[in-house]
Formats: C-alpha cells, sequence, structure tokens
RNA sequence: GGCGGUGUAGCUCAGUGGUAGAGCACGCGGCUCAUAACCGCGGGGUCAAGGGUUCGAUACCCUUCGCCGCCA
C-alpha cells in the first residue's frame, strides 16, 4: 500500500484567538493537501491545539473559567476560523487528549529506559512571566532577557530531569545536511550553524502545577510543555491507538511551521527526540517567514492584529462576492504576493490590487467574456480544443507548476497558472470571435474559444488548491465537474461534459474592488469624513435618577436644543451624584444607534474622561446652548 | 561580536560575463465578447558606493555604507 502522505501544522497555543500568522500556516498546509489530493494519493493533515502550557490555566482562571471548558471553547474557536476559511484538515488534536498524555508518558517512560533522560539539579534563572528558564551567561542584573519582558527574574536550584539532547548532534547534522530535510535554503544553514555551535542537553521538567503532564515516576514533576506539544504529531497519527493507520503515515511527508519555532524545537529537540525512540524522521520541515501589517509587527499592543475572519469579511464588504470566493481570494492573496518561505506585508491595499488584478480582470473575466461568448455564439456549447500551438505551451506550464509546487514554491506555481490565462486573453483579442461572428464563421469562432476554454480550463486546475471554491464553480460553468484531478490538466485530456450542459452567463465570480478610501479606513486611521460622521452636540442633563436593581447606572434625559430630548443610561453613579448632574452641560454623541441597557432605551452617550479608579464627564469650557455642533 | 542574506524602474521582485526584465501603478492608442475589462505601444533605472579581475561586469573578487535574519 502506499503510504499516505502525512502533512502537520504546529499545534496552536490557546491563548490567542487565531490569526493572521497560524492562520497562514495552516493555508499552507491546506493548499499541499489539496495539490497532493490533486495528484491522486491519499492525504492526512493534521492540526490542532496546545493545551498544556501552565499560562493557559492562568488565562482561564484570571477570567473566571475552568480551564478545561476554557480550552474546549479556544479550540472550537480554531475549528470554526479553519472552516471560516475553507480549510478541511483530516485530524484535529488537543493536547489535553487523555490519550495524548498516554503517549507523553509512555514516550518519556522509553526514552527514560533507554537512556536520554537523566536527572539533574537545574541552576539557573526563571522568569515566572515567561515560564522560561535562563543560563547565568544569558542573564544581566538579574532581569528577564526577553526584551519585551526584562522583569526581575528568580534564581532557582530545583532537581529534575534532562534529555540528552548534546548526544545527537552528529546524527542530526546528517539529517539536516540532507539537501531537501529543512527548506527555505537559507533557514537550513541557519539550522545547520545553530546545531554546529554545539547542543546543551535540554531540561525538560517543571515543577508540578494542577495543569498539564505528570512527568513518569516523579510525582513532583510534570512534562516541559515543548516535549509534550511536538509529541502530538505522533498522537495525532494514531501511535499506541491505531497501528494501522500509523504505520501507513509515518514519518511526516511536509511539517509546516513558522520560522521562531524552526530552529530550536522542530529542526533539533524533535528530530533528537525520534533519533533517541528509534523512530524515522520526517522528510521535509518547511519554516515559512513571517507576516508584517505594513511592515510593522503585528502586535496586541499596536492594535494592527489582522483577523483572517475579519479580513474575509471586508472582502466581502468591499467586493460584494460571495463568502466562499472571500475565502479563496484571502488564500490568494497570501500566497501570491509573497514567496512562501519570505516574511511577507499584509495590507489592505495590496489586498485589493492583487484581487482587483489577478482574480476580478483576468481570471473572473475572462471566465465571463468566454461564458457569454459561448452562450451568444454557440447555443452555450462548449466546443472541444483544438490541436495547435498552445498545447505545448500549456504543457510546459504545467511542468512548471509541478515542479514548483513540489518544492512548495507555491507563489511561482500561481505565476504559471495565471500566465495560461494571459494566453487565452492575448489568443482571444488575436482572433477576435466578436469580429468572426459577424462574418458568419462558426467554425473559427468554434475553434477560438475552445483554445481559451481549454487554457481556462487547465488553469482552473492548477488554481484549485489556491482557489478551492471558485476554480470549482468555473469549472462548473464551463460544464465540467469538479474537483478535476492533475492528470485531467493535460491539454484535451479531459473534455467531458455534463450531459446536454448549456453554458450560460452568469454574475462575476470576483466583482472588482473599487473603494480604496473605505479600506483605509478599516486600518488603524480613520478620515476625515468617518469623523464627520459622529454628530456631536452640546447637551444639558435635565433629570437624572438611579436606575433600579443597579448601583452604578443613572438614566437621565438630556436636553438637545433643536434634536429634542433624549434618554440615557450611563454606569458614572459612583462618581457623581444626581444634584451634580443636573442642569450640567455636557457632550453627547447625538446619533448612535439606540440600544437596550437594562431593559432601558438609551439614546445617545455622553462622553466622558475613563481616568484611573474614576469617571470624568466632558463639558464645554464655557457655557454653549443646548443642541449646538461640536468639531 | 560571529555567521548568513539582501540592496535592480514609483511599488513588489526576476535575472545573466557582453552595456537590463516581469507584474502592479501611470500615459497614449485599439477593440467591444467582458467586471471602467481586455489587447497593443510608451515613459521611466549612473542594476547601493568605491576599487579589482577581464577585451568587456549589474552579474566574479575585495572594501565601505544601508537594511534584514540567525546565533552569541
Amino acid at each position: 500500500m502506499e503510504k499516505i502522505f502525512y502533512i502537520t501544522t504546529p499545534i496552536y497555543y490557546v491563548n490567542d484567538v487565531p490569526h493572521i500568522g497560524s492562520a497562514y500556516t495552516t493555508l499552507a498546509a491546506d493548499i499541499l493537501s489539496r495539490y497532493v489530493k490533486m495528484k491522486g494519493r491519499e492525504v492526512f493533515f493534521a492540526t490542532g491545539t496546545d493545551e498544556n502550557a501552565p499560562k493557559v490555566a492562568e488565562a482561564a482562571k484570571a477570567r473566571g473559567e475552568d480551564p478545561a471548558s476554557f480550552c474546549e471553547r479556544m479550540a472550537e474557536e480554531f475549528k470554526k476560523a479553519w472552516s471560516g476559511l475553507g480549510i478541511s484538515f483530516d485530524a484535529f488534536i488537543r493536547t489535553t487528549e487523555k490519550h495524548h498524555a498516554e503517549v507523553v508518558k509512555y514516550l518519556v517512560q522509553e526514552l527514560k529506559e533507554k537512556g536520554w533522560i537523566y536527572e539533574g539539579y537545574y541552576n539557573g534563572w526563571y522568569c515566572i512571566y515567561d515560564e522560561t528558564y535562563f543560563r547565568e551567561e544569558e542573564v544581566e542584573r538579574g532581569l528577564c532577557p526577553n526584551p519585551e519582558c526584562q522583569r526581575p527574574l528568580q534564581q532557582v536550584s530545583e532537581r529534575g530531569y534532562y534529555f540528552k539532547l548534546s548526544a545527537f548532534e552528529e546524527p542530526l547534522l546528517s539529517f539536516l545536511r540532507e539537501s531537501n530535510s529543512v527548506l527555505p535554503d537559507f533557514r537550513q544553514r541557519e539550522v545547520l550553524n545553530f546545531v554546529l555551535g554545539g547542543l546543551r542537553d535540554i531540561y525538560i521538567t517543571r515543577k508540578k502545577k494542577d495543569w498539564g503532564i505528570p512527568f513518569p515516576g516523579d510525582e513532583k514533576l510534570q512534562v516541559y510543555v515543548w516535549v509534550d506539544a511536538l509529541i502530538n504529531y505522533l498522537t495525532v497519527a494514531g501511535f499506541l491507538q491505531d497501528e494501522e493507520l500509523f504505520t501507513s503515515l509515518w514519518p511526516p511527508d511536509v511539517q509546516f511551521m513558522g520560522k521562531d519555532i524552526l530552529v530550536r524545537f522542530h529542526a533539533t529537540l524533535w528530530p533528537a527526540m525520534l533519533l533517541a525512540l528509534g523512530l524515522p524522521l520526517p522528510n521535509l520541515l518547511f519554516g515559512h517567514g513571517f507576516l508584517t501589517v505594513k511592515g510593522e509587527k503585528m502586535s496586541k499592543s499596536k492594535g494592527n492584529v489582522i483577523h483572517p475572519l475579519s479580513a474575509v469579511e471586508e472582502i466581502i464588504r468591499f467586493s460584494g462576492c460571495e463568502r466562499a470566493f472571500a475565502k479563496d481570494a484571502l488564500r490568494f492573496y497570501l500566497f501570491r504576493s509573497t514567496p512562501f518561505g519570505a516574511d511577507g506585508d499584509f495590507s489592505y491595499e495590496a489586498l485589493r490590487a492583487c484581487y482587483n488584478a489577478d482574480l476580478a480582470n483576468n481570471l473572473g473575466n475572462l471566465e465571463n467574456r468566454l461564458t457569454t461568448m459561448t452562450d451568444r455564439y454557440l447555443n452555450g456549447e462548449v466546443p472541444p480544443p483544438p490541436e495547435n500551438g498552445y498545447s505545448q505551451r500549456a504543457e510546459e506550464l504545467l511542468a512548471n507548476y509541478q515542479q514548483a509546487m513540489d518544492n512548495l514554491a507555491f507563489h511561482s506555481a500561481i505565476g504559471d497558472a495565471l500566465s495560461l490565462l494571459d494566453m487565452a486573453n492575448k489568443h482571444l483579442d488575436k482572433t477576435a470571435p466578436w469580429r468572426l461572428f459577424k462574418e458568419g464563421n462558426i467554425q473559427a469562432i468554434r475553434r477560438s474559444l475552445g483554445t481559451a476554454i481549454e487554457l481556462l480550463r487547465i488553469s482552473a486546475i492548477l488554481l484549485q488548491p489556491f482557489l478551492p471554491s471558485a476554480s470549482s464553480e468555473i469549472l462548473s460553468r464551463l460544464g465540467f465537474s469538479p474537483p478535476l484531478l492533475l492528470k485531467d490538466a493535460k491539454w484535451g485530456a479531459f473534455t467531458r461534459q455534463v450531459e446536454g450542459v448549456k453554458i450560460k452567463k452568469m454574475a462575476p465570480i470576483f466583482p472588482r474592488m473599487e473603494e480604496v478610501i473605505k479600506i483605509s479606513a478599516q486600518e488603524k486611521e480613520i478620515s476625515m469624513d468617518d469623523f464627520a460622521r459622529v454628530d456631536l452636540r452640546v447637551g444639558k442633563i435635565i433629570s437624572c435618577k438611579v436606575v433600579e436593581g443597579t448601583e452604578k447606572l443613572y438614566q437621565m434625559e438630556v436636553d438637545l436644543g433643536e434634536l429634542g430630548k433624549r434618554r440615557t443610561v450611563a454606569a458614572i453613579a459612583p462618581y457623581y451624584t444626581p444634584g451634580e448632574l443636573i442642569g450640567k452641560s455636557v457632550i453627547f454623541v447625538a446619533n448612535l444607534a439606540p440600544a437596550k441597557i437594562r431593559g432601558l432605551i438609551s439614546e445617545g452617550m455622553i462622553l466622558a474622561v475613563d481616568a484611573p479608579n474614576n469617571v470624568i464627564i466632558v463639558t464645554p469650557e464655557k457655557e454653549a446652548p443646548p443642541g449646538s455642533k461640536v468639531r
């Protein structure tokens, strides 16, 4: 039996909601998965969530939530996000699954028995916040070396266990020197340099907490989360549970990850663990780059984090395309605009440019003009592709595409597929079926459209991994039944159509995006127009009383002059008495959509300063008549 | 500090020992099947700077400067 092609993504830390970075990795895996399936091979694509870190429990407790149900909820968030992006995985592992803990304990025990784990003392520094240990030489003035942390460290000396990573330098080097063990090649060099610099044994236990996997044979300790996390790739493949599955999967064919966890973990600790266990090593580790936003690192503090699902919403909003195609557009943009492996930049401007140029003008418009002409000139009947000079060029591009895909050069594979569309557009211009129609030359029209449609058909097949829904739609509109395989992408290889199908003009799949200004408004800055939409007015509070059954809420009536009186509810009772408020002039948001608060209608909002432990009402510096505009 | 990479048209990037290319953007023209689309043409670059090798370098070597990454 042929080995099942096994693809993994890292498991994602549940403390964070799915962001564009994790989406990027998972999309890459989905793209490869679809490509391999297109080659007719069986694929197993696994992803999941990393839930055993102590911080996860802390985060849950901070929200007053039980860690288990917190993880449950977050794991669902991830699944929802992936399906919202059109990703279809074959397995989803959560490291809090019971079976995973069994696998981890079993393997740790095995490593101990084989002598790769030994007991020892850990002397050094520990950062409570980062949950990270540091060696003496890494630390200055007792502060955390992580530039974003820099908190005081604890000096620790504790008993625990080490994994003999240092024993694997030689075998690791021979693995890492293989030509395609690590990609991109520049990262392979980084990894090699790292290992050549010498490996230290790694401390693989932590003090036991009420969250995490206990260390076998020592109740006071638990397994370091990275050891636990890496083992997920074995668990999800059926290790110790489904031997048949496991033998048909192992080792992974491609393991995807961000560059940050390639060198130390996936290209070093992970293969060393496998070597120690006597298990085959992964065929390929791929460390892709990061996405920045307008050249800046994404971070919560900068407020520029892109959430993949909201990016899909934006695409829908600005183009009006269907949701399934918006999902396609996002993944297409991500892999079209940045060579896979390198760092990339995300911006809605670039997304729009890419969407319009490639998807609307090129692909979508070509499909549209071809279906229209087939409908009008040929009564909806798709002509077969004639043999001509295009077949050879199409074959060359197909070969380039395959080579690119096999090397995970998604960027250039997309380029090859798009070249076919260019050829089709040029061909139409040269042969001008609309002129042939006026001349009544139906045979020539059949040849012309037959050629262009075949180019589009092949291109749509090649684009299936990148545009799963749109490709499928295009092929269906042309009368084929997707999904088609790579072998169908040969010139004239697949002319079979759904019986008696009539091609008709349909609504554009990718309507153009026109609204540049609105898009920029989605980013950090808002335009003057956006600000002007807020109707700020001077208002005079004319009544104020506590909302029944609450301690903090006041219900007030505000006089807005020409706009009349408005009711509003505000949580300012701890800071002002009704007497202080009645008669006061305030700044009021007059065109806020009405909301119901505690069953009471609130028809606007009073502006107030959110000061530490205080709330301060904003008032005009001098008296102004109620209803005056504020700008 | 060590190692690796990179600096080419407004933007994103290809590229080769023989005096530069693509896509996007921009301008003009054509066409009308099409989503102001598509097709054609065009402007625009001392290929970071300096030196060397060579008949000849953007490409090879050295130095400097800028940026990035990995490690320490």
